[in-house]
DNA sequence: CCAATAGTGTCTATGAGACATTATAGT
DNA sequence: ACTATAATGTCTCATAGACACTATTGG
């Protein structure tokens, strides 16, 4: 009987972080690659895991504290290269947070690295890193997503940012309030503020059942 | 140490029959599942295959004579419940072909099926069809993506109604010939002409560079 | 009143859908 | 001439981007 493939997960944790999308890198303890910055991950664990989704729940939980996080799944990279271990499969995820959830949750064991000036990662981490900016990016574009970067209460300005921040561009900001409106995914959140030394602006939340909303496409 | 995953590939073969968006399955020689039809797969071979393309395209080739397809990744299907052999990991693509080239490849060991009316699949082959379908029909709506399920060269009117099979709607011929004008990706093949009772189509191909063409999203 | 940000309104250009018209082949 | 399909043109409406304007707070 031939020899199995390694099978690990690892997981592409995003928030924003001095106003830039920003990736979780925890320090390695183990060979291959002791004491470098990797994405958290670590093997399936077949007796304590049901699925990969359970798999990548339980490392980021095990080596950022995060606990109940936006996670799906990215992409499998697979093949002989990749691990100097063997043949290997990592299951890679991504996970949004509120750059609030990161302080809480962390005992500080987390590195925070713009995404757009990530070096050379071990692995191919560097690839899938990649990978993950793309889909975020990408899925960004034409759906609510970011909504998962900020924390569960929020001001249109600050969303407005969030989107820009992950894009990389600016946007109208009478367009964004108009296709806003028209998604219907935002409830005010009633009578609350947001104080500043001029006028304060509503505070919204997103509606329960649409957590994830998908603009509309073309042809 | 313990027990690592099964580690095999699946792939969601799809091409256009009576109509009708239809997937390849195959008649299983081993067990579990025995003689029941399910989506052509197989363990990934380590010392065979440098990473998981390799094996998807290895196995499509072994099960259904299927050369050079379209072939891309789809999603990982991972958990202790989905193969009665155990822990496993499924590693999926989905393959677009046009139906002359299953014609010609394959003995008769393939089975279409209409995508709609695919009923109960050993393991979870039935949700990795309906994930293959949502995505080929999501892409399809913004890409250039269904021209792989032609032949090299095709009419326009034969284009729209691959379209219009894939994504189950009618499209207006108009907006869809401007909509392909803008994006730039069809040359006319220069002379040559189809034949009718009436007047001849124009001939097309995709050029070399644009095979996969995406289109416009919004935001 | 001024500064600063929130929130809304208007104009215009682009593009999609609906539909009509012209073109060209065989019979 | 007739029919069938190819190919193109026109009209209208919806929408996105650009930008201007009004609203409301603190100082």
């Amino acid at each position: 009987m031939e020899r199995r493939p390694i099978t690990t997960v690892d997981v592409v944790l995003l928030t924003l972080h001095e106003a830039q999308l920003a990736v979780a890198l925890t320090t390695r303890t183990a060979e291959p690659f002791k004491g470098l910055l990797a994405l958290p991950g670590g093997y399936v664990h077949v007796e304590q895991d049901q699925d990969s989704l359970q798999s990548a729940r339980r490392v980021l939980l095990e080596k950022t504290g995060i606990k109940a996080p936006y996670l799906e799944q990215l992409y499998s990279f697979a093949g002989a290269a990749r691990d100097p271990r063997g043949w290997s499969v990592s299951i890679t995820y991504y996970a949004l947070v509120p750059s609030s959830a990161l302080e809480a949750a962390t005992a500080g064991a987390i590195s925070l690295t713009a995404v757009d000036d990530i070096g050379q990662l071990p692995f191919d981490h560097s690839q899938i890193v990649a990978a993950a900016v793309r889909r975020v990016r990408d899925k960004s574009s034409y759906s609510s997503l970011p909504c998962h970067l900020l924390p569960s209460r929020f001001t249109l300005a600050e969303l407005q940012s969030t989107y820009e921040q992950v894009m990389g561009e600016k946007l109208d900001k009478s367009s964004f309030r108009r296709k806003l409106a028209a998604l219907d995914f935002l409830e005010p959140v009633r009578g609350e503020l947001k104080s500043g030394a001029h006028r304060p602006a509503q505070l919204y939340r997103v509606r329960k059942t649409r957590s994830l909303v998908v603009f509309d496409k073309t042809m």
